[in-house]
DNA sequence: TTGTACGCGTTATCAG
DNA sequence: CTGATAACGCGTACAA
């Protein structure tokens, strides 16, 4: 039933050698042959078998992505996006999703290594350990193949990276607010992870800038959860503190924001003025839709694998891109 | 370098077959041989090649997925859970995005058939067209390998589906919407597909049983495109034709439709119920939130990898199995 | 319980 | 331009 490279070089009447180079488009190959070859191969429906040609040529064309979790919505996208960038350059995607815990995310490389991938992929922040020694597993792997990181960044021998910068998005916006009068401003983020103190940094920063003070209360950790957005602007709202404006490190916790606007009857932006982060659906399936920064997922992801590519024919490619964020502005801000 | 068999066999003093009985848990090895191979896998840190093993066993235990866009919200969800149920039965995934063309879904079938996938899991009601002529190419590849369905159906040979009881879904609430005064309803829906037409039937069969006769500006094709859900409405709405309450195909509709409500400061439920369909995060983060139907995602990914893993180790199983979806209340209905 | 030897289907080298 | 043949690394009958 299926047939392999020797039938089809006995029913061509020639070697397996010819119909290798056939398959491989060799030049070296007389117009005759190569048509009377291409004809048994489409006669006899003929595909070359990947396992005996991975094992030659040591490749399977695959390469590993990696995420925590890929129905997250930010991280969906980035999957779309790397698997039709790679599948562009002919390499299929093995998608392996890890969650947040250390020891399973070393597990999954390893498994992942040794199924002999071309390259790993590391997408989102979240698999850079803020204890630099707890990273040594990636290191570690790129002693093997390539490891592209999407929005982290580890040092290392064959670790490539390419990241928003997204200490300047925050800046800048947190930034705009202030420079519209709006200076009682909360900060609400979602993780300490590398990327996560990145932004806060920015918002302080901003602050710093315009000699404002920042009170201990304005920046807070929510994790990913809209709920304990909302419910912490209730606590701080009932305490009087005063505040006009919410930044967030993702559009989540300003869904968050808006529902606490919404049960207090607070108009949006003129009461307080609201910045998401990613500019996902959400930004625009909200009421009012959300001015959201947008972190170009599609942009570092063609990047990353462009970079890969580069690895893959030897030319010099750069170690660390950065991607500049954009600002997108909708209805929860009137700068 | 790299390490194969043996230089395993030559360090443990004995030979490839016994090494890999050991690592392939063969009990006819003596414990003392075991360890002792053991101890130099892990000393000399072995893997077996992946392709070479793939060549004599002609399986990678690698499952291909299609779906025509992973960053979509319910098919982004589907694929974590197809790839989490893979993984845990050791199966890796190779991701494929499609889009909708049917020449570009026939070519990326025929492309991850010839990497010797064991199996294909279709995701999604997209592969099903209309004209099953056109799902010949289904019905060719399950000549090679099973093919999963999740979410539609195609009758033949080695072809299984999972799915959705969308119709009795729809018909379910729109016959609860119905008993509770409301009549005038309007159905908005995203597509033609087999599914999609389903739940449309639902729509019609509530009316059918209730006898209430349904006006045809009541039904509205509008993509997966919420403005053009906002639109509709607003037309409807401007030339006062009656509407006091809106089921929709999908949650991105449902956030039009709420759009609508909002524009014209229209009270939901109040003034308008509406019905998601999904359950999607969107039908958290809107507000109000939206009632919604939950098509069970999670139930449709665990029980078609079951399947499979039926169909791999012979066992009899099912070519067609329904999951029954759940209404889940929030704050855009009273009932 | 262990070892030998072959098959799996390619690609690449080298000789012609 | 073409053909013979050696890797590639593993699993497994079969022999011992």
């Amino acid at each position: 039933m299926l047939m392999n490279i020797y039938d089809v070089s006995k029913k061509a009447g020639v070697s397996i050698a010819t119909v290798s180079r056939v398959i491989n488009g060799n030049t070296n190959v007389s117009e005759k042959t190569k048509e009377k070859v291409l004809s048994v191969i489409k006669e006899i429906g003929y595909t070359p078998n990947v396992f005996a040609r991975g094992l030659g040529l040591n490749t399977m064309k695959t390469i590993g992505i990696m995420c925590t979790d890929s129905s997250d919505l930010y991280l969906a996208n980035a999957v779309y996006y790397l698997e039709r960038e790679l599948r562009a350059n002919d390499y299929d995607s093995i998608l392996c999703c890890t969650g947040t815990d250390l020891e399973t995310k070393k597990k999954y490389l390893e498994l992942l290594l040794s199924k002999r991938v071309d390259a790993i992929i590391l997408v989102g922040s979240k698999f850079v350990e803020s204890n630099d020694n707890d990273n040594s597993y990636i290191k570690e792997a790129a002693k093997k193949v390539p490891i592209m990181l999407v929005n982290g960044h580890v040092d290392g021998e064959n670790i490539y990276t390419t990241l928003c910068n997204d200490e300047d998005a925050i800046y800048s916006v947190t930034d705009t607010l202030i420079k519209s009068g709006i200076t009682d401003i909360v900060y609400l983020y979602t993780s300490n992870s590398h990327s996560g103190l990145n932004k806060l940094s920015g918002f302080r920063k901003a602050h710093f800038m315009h000699n404002l003070l920042l009170r201990p209360e304005y920046t807070k950790l929510c994790n990913k959860d809209y709920r304990r957005a909302k419910e912490y602007l209730t606590e701080l709202y009932e305490k009087k503190v005063p505040f006009n404006a919410v930044v967030t490190s993702d559009d989540y916790l300003a869904v968050g924001a808006l529902k606490f606007a919404y049960e207090f009857g607070l108009n949006v932006p003129g009461d307080l003025s609201i910045v998401g982060y990613n500019n996902s659906i959400l930004a625009e399936c909200t009421e009012p839709a959300l001015t959201s920064i947008d972190s170009r997922v599609e942009s570092l992801c063609i990047t990353t694998v462009k970079t890969l590519m580069g690895i893959f024919n030897g030319s010099d490619v750069p170690n660390k891109t950065y991607i500049t964020a954009n600002i997108i502005k909708r209805n929860t801000t009137s700068f």
